[in-house]
DNA sequence: AAAATTTTGGACACTGTTGTAAAATTCCTT
DNA sequence: AAGGAATTTTACAACAGTGTCCAAAATTTT
Protein backbone atom coordinates (compact mmCIF):
# COMPACT_ATOMS: atom_id res chain seq x y z
CA UNK A 1 0.00 0.00 0.00
CA UNK A 2 2.46 2.08 1.22
CA UNK A 3 6.17 1.64 0.08
CA UNK A 4 8.32 4.60 0.72
CA UNK A 5 10.69 4.63 -1.36
CA UNK A 6 11.17 0.93 -2.43
CA UNK A 7 10.89 1.99 -6.12
CA UNK A 8 14.39 0.83 -7.78
CA UNK A 9 15.57 -2.33 -6.12
CA UNK A 10 14.69 -3.88 -2.69
CA UNK A 11 15.87 -6.81 -0.35
CA UNK A 12 13.93 -9.83 -0.64
CA UNK A 13 11.40 -9.23 2.04
CA UNK A 14 11.19 -5.61 2.24
CA UNK A 15 7.75 -5.15 1.91
CA UNK A 16 6.90 -6.89 5.07
CA UNK A 17 10.04 -5.34 6.56
CA UNK A 18 8.25 -1.77 5.48
CA UNK A 19 4.67 -3.37 6.87
CA UNK A 20 6.27 -4.43 10.38
CA UNK A 21 7.54 -0.93 10.53
CA UNK A 22 3.99 0.39 9.91
CA UNK A 23 2.26 -1.65 11.99
CA UNK A 24 5.13 -1.34 14.99
CA UNK A 25 4.27 2.55 14.52
CA UNK A 26 0.63 2.47 14.86
CA UNK A 27 1.03 0.06 17.67
CA UNK A 28 3.08 2.53 19.31
CA UNK A 29 0.58 5.69 18.64
CA UNK A 30 -2.08 3.31 20.13
CA UNK A 31 -0.17 2.21 23.37
CA UNK A 32 0.64 5.57 24.21
CA UNK A 33 -2.70 7.24 23.16
CA UNK A 34 -5.24 4.37 24.52
CA UNK A 35 -2.76 2.37 26.60
CA UNK A 36 -1.44 -0.63 26.06
CA UNK A 37 -5.11 -3.21 27.09
CA UNK A 38 -7.72 -0.43 25.96
CA UNK A 39 -7.29 -0.09 21.74
CA UNK A 40 -8.60 -3.13 20.07
CA UNK A 41 -5.41 -5.01 17.84
CA UNK A 42 -8.13 -3.91 14.86
CA UNK A 43 -7.88 -0.49 15.23
CA UNK A 44 -4.19 -0.70 15.39
CA UNK A 45 -3.98 -2.90 12.33
CA UNK A 46 -6.47 -0.70 10.17
CA UNK A 47 -4.36 1.98 11.50
CA UNK A 48 -1.28 0.66 9.82
CA UNK A 49 -3.27 -0.03 6.71
CA UNK A 50 -3.28 -3.60 7.07
CA UNK A 51 -5.08 -6.78 8.01
CA UNK A 52 -5.69 -8.43 11.80
CA UNK A 53 -4.00 -11.64 9.76
CA UNK A 54 -0.93 -9.29 8.91
CA UNK A 55 -0.25 -8.27 12.48
CA UNK A 56 -0.43 -12.14 13.51
CA UNK A 57 1.63 -12.66 11.05
CA UNK A 58 4.92 -10.28 11.01
CA UNK A 59 4.68 -10.02 14.70
CA UNK A 60 2.55 -11.95 16.97
CA UNK A 61 -0.08 -11.29 19.87
CA UNK A 62 -0.71 -8.26 21.79
CA UNK A 63 2.14 -9.48 24.22
CA UNK A 64 4.69 -9.61 21.73
CA UNK A 65 3.87 -6.65 20.04
CA UNK A 66 3.92 -4.49 23.08
CA UNK A 67 7.40 -6.22 23.26
CA UNK A 68 8.60 -5.66 19.77
CA UNK A 69 7.68 -2.01 20.60
CA UNK A 70 9.18 -1.37 23.74
CA UNK A 71 12.11 -2.37 22.16
CA UNK A 72 12.42 -0.50 19.02
CA UNK A 73 11.12 2.64 21.32
CA UNK A 74 14.41 1.95 23.98
CA UNK A 75 17.09 1.39 21.16
CA UNK A 76 15.54 4.75 19.14
CA UNK A 77 15.52 6.48 22.39
CA UNK A 78 18.93 5.22 23.52
CA UNK A 79 20.46 5.70 19.95
CA UNK A 80 19.01 9.15 19.48
CA UNK A 81 20.18 10.31 22.84
CA UNK A 82 23.89 9.13 22.81
CA UNK A 83 23.49 10.64 19.34
CA UNK A 84 22.88 14.40 21.21
CA UNK A 85 25.24 14.13 24.10
CA UNK A 86 28.04 13.96 22.26
CA UNK A 87 26.93 17.77 20.98
CA UNK A 88 27.34 18.69 24.38
CA UNK A 89 29.88 21.91 24.27
CA UNK A 90 33.37 20.83 24.72
CA UNK A 91 35.02 24.80 25.05
CA UNK A 92 32.27 26.93 24.12
CA UNK A 93 32.59 31.15 23.83
CA UNK A 94 29.33 31.65 24.58
CA UNK A 95 28.54 28.97 27.83
CA UNK A 96 24.65 30.26 27.45
CA UNK A 97 24.20 30.40 24.25
CA UNK A 98 25.97 26.77 23.60
CA UNK A 99 24.22 25.15 26.69
CA UNK A 100 20.20 26.27 25.42
CA UNK A 101 21.62 24.69 21.69
CA UNK A 102 22.10 21.76 23.60
CA UNK A 103 18.91 21.59 25.62
CA UNK A 104 17.21 22.57 22.50
CA UNK A 105 18.51 19.67 20.90
CA UNK A 106 17.84 17.22 23.87
CA UNK A 107 13.88 18.11 24.24
CA UNK A 108 13.51 18.21 21.07
CA UNK A 109 15.22 15.61 19.46
CA UNK A 110 14.98 13.06 22.23
CA UNK A 111 12.45 14.20 24.97
CA UNK A 112 9.80 15.64 22.84
CA UNK A 113 9.83 12.77 19.76
CA UNK A 114 7.37 10.28 19.78
CA UNK A 115 9.68 7.53 20.84
CA UNK A 116 10.96 9.56 23.76
CA UNK A 117 7.27 10.35 24.77
CA UNK A 118 6.24 6.82 24.00
CA UNK A 119 8.95 5.75 25.96
CA UNK A 120 8.30 7.75 28.78
CA UNK A 121 4.73 7.31 28.88
CA UNK A 122 5.05 3.23 28.52
CA UNK A 123 7.78 3.45 31.78
CA UNK A 124 5.37 5.48 33.67
CA UNK A 125 2.22 3.74 32.90
CA UNK A 126 3.39 0.11 32.71
CA UNK A 127 6.10 -0.09 34.64
CA UNK A 128 3.96 -2.02 37.49
CA UNK A 129 2.80 -4.77 35.49
CA UNK A 130 6.27 -5.32 33.68
CA UNK A 131 8.69 -4.81 35.68
CA UNK A 132 11.68 -5.60 33.43
CA UNK A 133 10.77 -2.40 31.79
CA UNK A 134 11.99 -0.29 34.12
CA UNK A 135 15.36 -2.69 34.40
CA UNK A 136 15.42 -2.89 30.59
CA UNK A 137 15.54 1.57 30.64
CA UNK A 138 18.60 1.45 33.18
CA UNK A 139 20.73 -1.09 31.75
CA UNK A 140 20.42 -0.74 27.56
CA UNK A 141 18.09 2.71 27.52
CA UNK A 142 18.43 5.89 27.92
CA UNK A 143 18.74 5.47 31.88
CA UNK A 144 22.57 4.06 31.82
CA UNK A 145 23.55 7.71 30.27
CA UNK A 146 23.10 9.39 33.13
CA UNK A 147 26.74 9.12 34.86
CA UNK A 148 28.08 9.95 31.19
CA UNK A 149 25.93 13.54 31.67
CA UNK A 150 26.66 14.07 34.87
CA UNK A 151 30.33 13.42 33.50
CA UNK A 152 29.91 16.49 31.27
CA UNK A 153 28.79 18.28 33.99
CA UNK A 154 31.74 17.44 35.64
CA UNK A 155 34.07 18.83 32.89
CA UNK A 156 31.94 21.90 32.01
CA UNK A 157 33.37 22.26 35.82
CA UNK A 158 36.60 21.62 35.40
CA UNK A 159 37.23 23.90 32.97
CA UNK A 160 35.68 26.67 34.90
CA UNK A 161 32.43 27.37 33.21
CA UNK A 162 30.12 26.41 36.15
CA UNK A 163 30.76 25.76 39.60
CA UNK A 164 29.01 22.52 41.57
CA UNK A 165 29.33 20.89 43.84
CA UNK A 166 27.66 17.33 42.76
CA UNK A 167 27.48 16.44 38.92
CA UNK A 168 24.71 14.52 39.16
CA UNK A 169 22.81 16.70 40.61
CA UNK A 170 23.85 19.63 38.72
CA UNK A 171 22.88 17.05 35.31
CA UNK A 172 19.38 16.70 37.05
CA UNK A 173 18.53 20.04 37.87
CA UNK A 174 19.54 21.17 34.65
CA UNK A 175 16.96 18.88 32.90
CA UNK A 176 14.20 19.41 35.23
CA UNK A 177 14.89 23.26 34.83
CA UNK A 178 14.52 23.26 30.97
CA UNK A 179 11.42 20.76 31.32
CA UNK A 180 9.93 23.09 33.16
CA UNK A 181 6.92 24.16 31.81
CA UNK A 182 6.62 22.22 28.13
CA UNK A 183 3.31 22.13 27.62
CA UNK A 184 3.62 18.43 27.24
CA UNK A 185 3.12 18.12 31.07
CA UNK A 186 -0.48 20.18 30.74
CA UNK A 187 -2.66 19.60 27.85
CA UNK A 188 -2.89 16.52 25.71
CA UNK A 189 -0.41 14.53 24.27
CA UNK A 190 0.58 17.11 21.74
CA UNK A 191 4.00 17.28 20.95
CA UNK A 192 5.18 21.28 21.67
CA UNK A 193 6.38 23.22 19.16
CA UNK A 194 10.16 24.31 17.91
CA UNK A 195 9.38 27.84 19.10
CA UNK A 196 8.00 26.64 22.85
CA UNK A 197 11.14 24.17 23.23
CA UNK A 198 13.52 27.30 22.14
CA UNK A 199 11.41 29.83 25.00
CA UNK A 200 11.39 26.83 27.46
CA UNK A 201 15.02 25.51 26.85
CA UNK A 202 16.17 29.46 27.26
CA UNK A 203 14.54 30.48 30.28
CA UNK A 204 15.72 27.15 32.02
CA UNK A 205 19.11 27.52 31.29
CA UNK A 206 19.60 30.83 32.69
CA UNK A 207 18.20 30.27 35.86
CA UNK A 208 20.88 26.84 35.96
CA UNK A 209 23.30 29.44 35.22
CA UNK A 210 22.05 32.03 37.50
CA UNK A 211 22.76 29.28 39.92
CA UNK A 212 26.32 27.26 38.93
CA UNK A 213 27.04 29.45 36.28
CA UNK A 214 31.02 30.98 37.08
CA UNK A 215 31.12 35.04 38.09
CA UNK A 216 33.22 35.57 35.16
CA UNK A 217 31.36 33.52 32.26
CA UNK A 218 28.12 34.85 33.39
CA UNK A 219 27.15 36.97 30.07
CA UNK A 220 23.97 38.37 30.08
CA UNK B 1 -23.09 14.44 51.46
CA UNK B 2 -19.98 13.38 53.54
CA UNK B 3 -19.97 13.93 57.19
CA UNK B 4 -16.43 14.04 58.39
CA UNK B 5 -16.48 13.00 61.86
CA UNK B 6 -19.51 11.67 62.76
CA UNK B 7 -18.07 8.74 64.83
CA UNK B 8 -20.86 9.39 68.06
CA UNK B 9 -24.32 9.35 66.84
CA UNK B 10 -25.12 8.42 62.91
CA UNK B 11 -27.04 9.74 60.70
CA UNK B 12 -29.41 7.10 58.59
CA UNK B 13 -27.08 6.87 55.47
CA UNK B 14 -24.12 6.81 57.25
CA UNK B 15 -22.82 3.38 56.16
CA UNK B 16 -24.14 4.28 52.53
CA UNK B 17 -21.60 7.03 52.69
CA UNK B 18 -19.50 5.14 54.35
CA UNK B 19 -19.58 2.69 51.66
CA UNK B 20 -19.48 4.98 48.68
CA UNK B 21 -16.17 5.90 49.91
CA UNK B 22 -14.53 3.20 50.11
CA UNK B 23 -15.53 2.17 46.61
CA UNK B 24 -14.21 5.97 45.71
CA UNK B 25 -10.98 4.98 46.80
CA UNK B 26 -10.74 1.53 45.16
CA UNK B 27 -11.55 3.02 42.07
CA UNK B 28 -9.24 5.79 42.38
CA UNK B 29 -6.57 3.09 43.17
CA UNK B 30 -7.49 0.80 40.42
CA UNK B 31 -7.54 3.73 37.53
CA UNK B 32 -4.28 4.87 39.09
CA UNK B 33 -2.86 2.06 38.91
CA UNK B 34 -4.65 0.24 35.61
CA UNK B 35 -6.08 2.86 33.88
CA UNK B 36 -9.62 3.53 33.70
CA UNK B 37 -10.68 0.83 31.68
CA UNK B 38 -8.37 -1.81 32.16
CA UNK B 39 -9.38 -2.67 35.77
CA UNK B 40 -12.75 -5.00 35.88
CA UNK B 41 -15.41 -3.62 37.66
CA UNK B 42 -15.58 -6.53 39.89
CA UNK B 43 -11.77 -5.71 41.20
CA UNK B 44 -13.19 -2.30 42.20
CA UNK B 45 -15.60 -3.78 44.37
CA UNK B 46 -13.64 -6.42 45.60
CA UNK B 47 -10.96 -3.69 46.80
CA UNK B 48 -13.96 -1.92 48.38
CA UNK B 49 -14.93 -4.58 50.02
CA UNK B 50 -18.81 -4.80 48.56
CA UNK B 51 -20.55 -6.26 46.25
CA UNK B 52 -21.02 -5.10 42.27
CA UNK B 53 -24.23 -4.38 42.67
CA UNK B 54 -23.39 -1.87 45.63
CA UNK B 55 -21.77 -0.06 42.88
CA UNK B 56 -23.96 -0.10 40.38
CA UNK B 57 -26.47 1.22 43.41
CA UNK B 58 -24.32 3.85 45.04
CA UNK B 59 -22.86 5.28 42.63
CA UNK B 60 -23.14 4.01 38.69
CA UNK B 61 -21.74 2.40 35.85
CA UNK B 62 -18.31 3.40 35.18
CA UNK B 63 -18.39 6.62 33.39
CA UNK B 64 -20.36 7.71 37.04
CA UNK B 65 -17.84 6.02 38.79
CA UNK B 66 -14.87 8.12 36.94
CA UNK B 67 -16.64 11.05 36.83
CA UNK B 68 -17.40 10.70 40.60
CA UNK B 69 -13.44 9.88 41.19
CA UNK B 70 -12.47 13.04 39.26
CA UNK B 71 -14.42 15.18 41.09
CA UNK B 72 -13.78 14.03 44.38
CA UNK B 73 -9.37 13.58 43.86
CA UNK B 74 -9.78 17.32 42.44
CA UNK B 75 -11.90 18.44 45.38
CA UNK B 76 -9.47 17.12 47.61
CA UNK B 77 -6.41 18.42 46.08
CA UNK B 78 -7.26 21.44 45.72
CA UNK B 79 -8.56 21.68 49.08
CA UNK B 80 -5.02 21.07 50.37
CA UNK B 81 -3.06 22.57 47.90
CA UNK B 82 -5.03 25.49 49.17
CA UNK B 83 -3.52 24.68 52.69
CA UNK B 84 -0.74 24.91 51.98
CA UNK B 85 0.03 27.94 50.16
CA UNK B 86 -1.12 29.38 52.71
CA UNK B 87 1.58 28.30 54.92
CA UNK B 88 4.32 29.95 52.36
CA UNK B 89 6.55 31.61 54.77
CA UNK B 90 6.13 35.57 54.80
CA UNK B 91 9.02 37.17 56.75
CA UNK B 92 11.35 34.15 57.39
CA UNK B 93 14.44 34.98 59.72
CA UNK B 94 15.89 31.31 57.56
CA UNK B 95 14.66 32.01 54.13
CA UNK B 96 16.04 28.47 52.98
CA UNK B 97 14.88 26.75 55.81
CA UNK B 98 11.91 27.98 55.53
CA UNK B 99 11.35 27.61 51.50
CA UNK B 100 12.53 24.05 52.21
CA UNK B 101 10.09 23.52 54.39
CA UNK B 102 6.76 24.67 52.53
CA UNK B 103 8.47 22.56 49.58
CA UNK B 104 8.57 19.70 51.83
CA UNK B 105 4.92 20.22 53.03
CA UNK B 106 3.78 20.84 49.21
CA UNK B 107 5.43 18.07 47.85
CA UNK B 108 4.38 15.42 51.10
CA UNK B 109 0.72 16.86 51.19
CA UNK B 110 -0.11 17.62 47.59
CA UNK B 111 1.71 16.29 45.12
CA UNK B 112 2.85 12.98 46.88
CA UNK B 113 -0.36 11.92 48.37
CA UNK B 114 -2.66 9.38 46.79
CA UNK B 115 -4.71 12.31 45.45
CA UNK B 116 -2.36 14.46 44.03
CA UNK B 117 -1.08 11.35 42.47
CA UNK B 118 -3.51 10.00 40.65
CA UNK B 119 -5.01 13.39 39.80
CA UNK B 120 -2.01 13.69 37.81
CA UNK B 121 -1.93 10.42 36.50
CA UNK B 122 -5.70 10.64 35.39
CA UNK B 123 -5.07 14.04 33.47
CA UNK B 124 -1.91 12.86 31.41
CA UNK B 125 -3.51 9.56 30.63
CA UNK B 126 -7.20 9.99 30.17
CA UNK B 127 -6.54 13.98 29.11
CA UNK B 128 -7.26 12.82 25.55
CA UNK B 129 -10.55 11.24 26.07
CA UNK B 130 -12.20 13.92 28.46
CA UNK B 131 -10.97 17.31 27.19
CA UNK B 132 -13.46 18.33 29.94
CA UNK B 133 -11.02 16.77 32.80
CA UNK B 134 -8.23 19.17 31.84
CA UNK B 135 -10.26 22.05 31.71
CA UNK B 136 -11.48 21.70 34.86
CA UNK B 137 -7.96 21.18 36.63
CA UNK B 138 -7.80 25.11 35.25
CA UNK B 139 -10.82 25.89 36.85
CA UNK B 140 -11.48 24.09 39.77
CA UNK B 141 -8.70 22.23 40.51
CA UNK B 142 -4.95 22.85 41.75
CA UNK B 143 -4.22 24.59 37.96
CA UNK B 144 -6.19 27.54 38.65
CA UNK B 145 -3.98 28.54 41.82
CA UNK B 146 -1.37 29.40 39.81
CA UNK B 147 -0.91 32.86 39.74
CA UNK B 148 -1.68 32.70 43.44
CA UNK B 149 1.78 31.40 43.74
CA UNK B 150 3.39 33.55 41.56
CA UNK B 151 2.08 36.12 43.66
CA UNK B 152 3.81 35.07 46.81
CA UNK B 153 6.92 35.03 45.17
CA UNK B 154 6.80 38.53 43.92
CA UNK B 155 6.11 39.55 47.67
CA UNK B 156 9.28 37.18 48.74
CA UNK B 157 10.90 39.40 45.81
CA UNK B 158 9.66 42.63 47.01
CA UNK B 159 10.38 41.99 50.56
CA UNK B 160 14.36 41.48 49.71
CA UNK B 161 14.72 38.21 50.04
CA UNK B 162 15.25 36.80 46.32
CA UNK B 163 15.86 38.94 43.44
CA UNK B 164 13.78 37.58 39.88
CA UNK B 165 12.42 39.11 36.88
CA UNK B 166 9.61 36.94 36.26
CA UNK B 167 7.21 35.46 39.19
CA UNK B 168 5.10 32.90 37.57
CA UNK B 169 8.57 31.54 35.59
CA UNK B 170 10.67 31.81 39.07
CA UNK B 171 7.91 29.65 40.55
CA UNK B 172 7.56 27.29 37.72
CA UNK B 173 11.15 26.66 38.07
CA UNK B 174 11.09 26.45 41.44
CA UNK B 175 8.43 23.67 41.26
CA UNK B 176 10.30 21.90 38.40
CA UNK B 177 13.63 22.04 41.05
CA UNK B 178 12.01 20.37 44.12
CA UNK B 179 9.96 17.80 42.17
CA UNK B 180 13.52 17.27 40.13
CA UNK B 181 14.50 13.59 40.74
CA UNK B 182 11.73 11.98 43.27
CA UNK B 183 11.37 8.35 42.76
CA UNK B 184 7.85 8.84 41.42
CA UNK B 185 9.29 9.46 38.06
CA UNK B 186 11.59 6.74 38.01
CA UNK B 187 10.52 3.13 39.68
CA UNK B 188 6.85 2.25 40.09
CA UNK B 189 4.08 4.28 41.21
CA UNK B 190 5.38 4.12 44.56
CA UNK B 191 5.04 7.02 46.68
CA UNK B 192 8.07 8.48 47.76
CA UNK B 193 9.76 8.37 51.27
CA UNK B 194 9.77 11.40 53.73
CA UNK B 195 13.27 11.09 53.69
CA UNK B 196 13.40 11.34 50.02
CA UNK B 197 10.53 14.15 50.01
CA UNK B 198 12.95 15.93 52.26
CA UNK B 199 16.34 15.55 50.28
CA UNK B 200 15.34 16.44 47.00
CA UNK B 201 13.22 19.42 48.56
CA UNK B 202 16.65 20.69 50.31
CA UNK B 203 18.52 19.85 47.38
CA UNK B 204 15.98 22.14 45.06
CA UNK B 205 15.38 24.78 47.42
CA UNK B 206 19.37 25.19 47.47
CA UNK B 207 19.83 25.43 43.39
CA UNK B 208 16.57 27.51 43.39
CA UNK B 209 18.41 30.46 46.25
CA UNK B 210 21.60 29.98 43.95
CA UNK B 211 19.63 30.88 41.34
CA UNK B 212 17.49 33.83 42.69
CA UNK B 213 18.59 34.40 46.18
CA UNK B 214 19.54 38.09 47.48
CA UNK B 215 23.49 38.23 47.96
CA UNK B 216 22.40 39.14 51.43
CA UNK B 217 20.71 36.94 52.63
CA UNK B 218 21.68 33.81 50.99
CA UNK B 219 22.75 31.69 54.02
CA UNK B 220 25.20 28.75 53.20
C1' DA C 1 1.95 -17.11 -18.02
C1' DA C 2 2.11 -20.23 -14.31
C1' DA C 3 3.55 -21.18 -9.68
C1' DA C 4 4.58 -19.81 -5.15
C1' DT C 5 3.99 -16.72 -1.60
C1' DT C 6 1.77 -13.21 0.98
C1' DT C 7 -2.23 -10.64 2.22
C1' DT C 8 -6.88 -10.28 2.90
C1' DG C 9 -11.59 -10.70 4.50
C1' DG C 10 -14.64 -13.39 6.74
C1' DA C 11 -16.10 -16.87 9.93
C1' DC C 12 -15.46 -19.18 14.10
C1' DA C 13 -15.18 -20.60 19.07
C1' DC C 14 -13.80 -18.69 23.22
C1' DT C 15 -13.04 -15.64 27.00
C1' DG C 16 -13.99 -11.95 29.98
C1' DT C 17 -16.76 -8.05 31.17
C1' DT C 18 -20.82 -5.51 31.52
C1' DG C 19 -25.13 -3.99 33.27
C1' DT C 20 -29.48 -5.76 35.08
C1' DA C 21 -32.86 -8.59 37.51
C1' DA C 22 -34.44 -11.70 40.60
C1' DA C 23 -33.92 -14.26 45.08
C1' DA C 24 -31.51 -14.81 49.58
C1' DT C 25 -29.41 -12.84 53.30
C1' DT C 26 -28.03 -9.46 56.60
C1' DC C 27 -28.79 -5.37 59.19
C1' DC C 28 -31.38 -1.87 61.49
C1' DT C 29 -35.67 0.04 63.37
C1' DT C 30 -39.49 -0.29 66.15
C1' DA D 1 -38.52 -10.52 67.90
C1' DA D 2 -40.92 -9.09 63.62
C1' DG D 3 -41.04 -6.01 59.79
C1' DG D 4 -38.69 -3.51 56.39
C1' DA D 5 -34.78 -1.65 54.08
C1' DA D 6 -30.41 -2.35 52.35
C1' DT D 7 -26.84 -5.61 50.68
C1' DT D 8 -25.07 -9.58 48.90
C1' DT D 9 -25.53 -13.56 46.14
C1' DT D 10 -26.52 -15.81 42.05
C1' DA D 11 -27.95 -15.97 37.56
C1' DC D 12 -28.48 -14.16 33.01
C1' DA D 13 -28.27 -12.06 28.29
C1' DA D 14 -25.60 -9.05 25.52
C1' DC D 15 -21.50 -7.57 23.83
C1' DA D 16 -16.69 -6.66 22.58
C1' DG D 17 -12.38 -8.44 21.72
C1' DT D 18 -9.10 -12.23 21.00
C1' DG D 19 -6.57 -15.51 18.52
C1' DT D 20 -7.04 -19.05 14.86
C1' DC D 21 -8.30 -21.16 10.53
C1' DC D 22 -9.31 -21.15 5.71
C1' DA D 23 -10.45 -19.94 1.06
C1' DA D 24 -10.15 -16.19 -2.18
C1' DA D 25 -7.57 -12.34 -3.99
C1' DA D 26 -3.40 -9.88 -4.79
C1' DT D 27 1.41 -9.84 -5.36
C1' DT D 28 5.82 -11.58 -6.24
C1' DT D 29 8.81 -15.00 -8.17
C1' DT D 30 10.00 -18.55 -11.48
Amino acid sequence: MNQIDSSIVEPPSARASSKRQAILDAAKRSFVRDGVIAGGIDAIAVEAGVSRQTVYNLIGDRDQLFRAVVEEVTTRSSASLMTVIATFPSRPDDIQAALTDFAVRMLGRCLCDIDGQALSTLIKREAHKHPELFKTWEEYGPGKDWPVIAAQFARLARDGYIEIDDPSLAARHFFALICSDLPTDKGPCALPTEEAIRKTAAAGVKTFLRAFGSRQSTSA
